[in-house]
RNA sequence: GUGGAUGUAGCUCAGUUGGGUAGAGCACCAGAUUGUGGCUCUGGGGGCCGUGGGUUCAAGUCCCAUCAUCCACCCCA
């Protein structure tokens, strides 16, 4: 019972003050490269109506069917951890009317995830997301562009060896022959397909197409792609994303076979595949969602977006030797000689916060040599030395804790030489 | 949900075929230096050996269960 005090659930992770610095790193990055395309915040509920999940995911994904936090509230309302970002978007989008403010709107949110799921190398019960999403337009270029922030965002972050995957599905039409197609492609071979891939036969055809067990890619090798039933609007978007993304050197490997887990998509989909981080190899995906927003009771607005996963780009960076830089040493550390000085170190404690320097002082009572060294493993750039001598002649020394060298100066000065 | 591996100090790990007050390195605290950090030396605090049961004269060591972690499957970020 007291082990549930001292223990984190299953699948969690505390990020400790010593990873925080990289955290910040890819968030800010995010951000300020999201502002750059004219991206803005959005912040949604981590938990939302259960409905809008099993309406917006799709009720037979993995994720909706086997994989969510759902719970009764004290309303007996269901309620939803959400699993994914894209469904909360919509719904604040369509509850604020977002839409009416002018369209494209360019959103891009960041924040954890929920899914109940057996942890391992990259995979967690609640991870962390970055994601975008536009709205109102079906032009490629909006595709490449989306795509082209993340490949420049990853760039920026120093990550390598990130490959974009590409494919298309088409619209409902195309998706609909396809699966005809494919039905029928399949119906002969579906007793040597795995045992969810029959149930896939059923409900989704299209998902055995990106089954990875052997059976299935056996079955599946010669079997119709979605590509190959696209119609001729969906074939020339096809192409032009394509031809956006040459003009602007983004590199990509078409994938015939990319289907991704969730039901939303329409068209582009894709995925940014990376080596290194276990048996996980995708740091994110996306695609358009043309019909979404009218699935969730809006009008007919096309979306395209992706969800970058926080974790596995860590992983992946510390796998190609990403490391914390050296911090600087700055601030300041008090250290007292003498019993009697404490409440003139917590004056002088204040009174240097009052002009802007950074700067602590001993609460456990140590030796001034231990003073030192915790001012030395703080990392601050001067011990601001004050004992009986310093106090009867006004005066602070003030030691460079690189140098070595130190200098007495009266109070007034001492805020000058901490800056 | 399925399979495999592993749980000993804050961390990384020793601990022999079951045998005696359970160890090391790092970290932490103190002292060497009662007004000076990093280097060095000396000392110190820290362990229900994951938890519960069993076998045995005797269990960190063997058996069972359970929980957790890691890895893989499934799927995904």
């Amino acid at each position: 019972m007291l082990r549930l005090l001292t223990t984190r659930p299953r699948g969690t992770k505390d990020v400790l003050p010593e990873e925080i610095e990289k955290w910040r790193r890819l968030e800010d990055s995010f951000r300020g490269i999201c502002e750059q395309y004219g991206f803005r915040e959005i912040r949604t509920p981590i938990f939302e109506h259960t409905e809008l999940f099993e309406r917006g995911v799709g009720a037979t994904t993995d994720i909706v069917s086997k994989e969510m936090y759902t719970f009764l509230d004290r309303g007996k309302r269901s309620i939803t951890l959400r699993p994914e970002g894209t469904a909360p978007v919509v719904r604040a989008l369509l509850e604020n009317n977002l839409h009416k403010l002018g369209l494209p709107q360019k959103l891009y949110y960041l924040g954890p995830m929920f899914r109940y799921d057996r942890p391992q190398a990259g995979r967690f019960r609640q991870f962390h997301q970055l994601g975008v999403e536009v709205f109102g337009s079906e032009e490629p270029a909006v595709d490449a562009e989306v795509m082209a922030l993340a490949m420049n965002y990853f760039t920026g972050l120093g990550l390598q060896d990130v490959e974009l995957h590409l494919n298309s599905l088409g619209c409902l039409k195309c998706r609909g022959n396809h699966r005809n197609e494919l039905y029928g492609f399949l119906k002969d071979s579906v007793n040597k397909l795995c045992k969810t891939c029959r149930e896939r036969f059923d409900n989704n055809p299209m998902r055995v197409l990106d089954c990875k067990n052997p059976d299935c890619r056996k079955a599946v090798r010669k079997a119709p792609a979605p590509v190959n039933f696209l119609c001729g609007e969906c074939l020339e978007h096809f192409h032009k994303t394509q031809d956006f993304l040459h003009a602007t050197g983004v590199d990509f490997v078409l994938d015939d076979y990319l289907v991704r887990g969730l039901d939303y998509y329409t068209r582009t989909s894709f995925e940014f595949i990376v080596k290194g981080i276990g048996a996980q190899n995708s740091i994110g995906g996306g695609g358009r969602y043309d019909e979404l927003v009218a699935e969730c009771g809006g009008p007919r607005i096309p979306g395209m977006g992706f969800g970058l996963g926080v974790e596995r780009i860590l992983l992946t960076l510390s796998g190609q030797g990403f490391r914390k830089e050296q911090s600087i040493r700055k601030g300041a550390y008090i250290v007292t000689a003498g019993e009697e000085l404490q409440r003139d170190a917590f004056i002088l404690l204040q009174f240097l916060r009052g002009n802007g320097i950074a700067v602590e002082k001993d609460y456990m009572g140590r030796s001034l040599r231990a003073q030192l060294k915790q001012a030395d493993r703080k990392g601050v750039r001067y011990a601001v030395i004050l004992g009986e001598e310093e106090k009867k002649r006004g005066t602070l020394l003030i030691r460079d804790m690189v140098e070595g060298t130190q200098k007495e100066v009266c109070q007034q000065e001492a805020v000058k030489y901490l800056m």
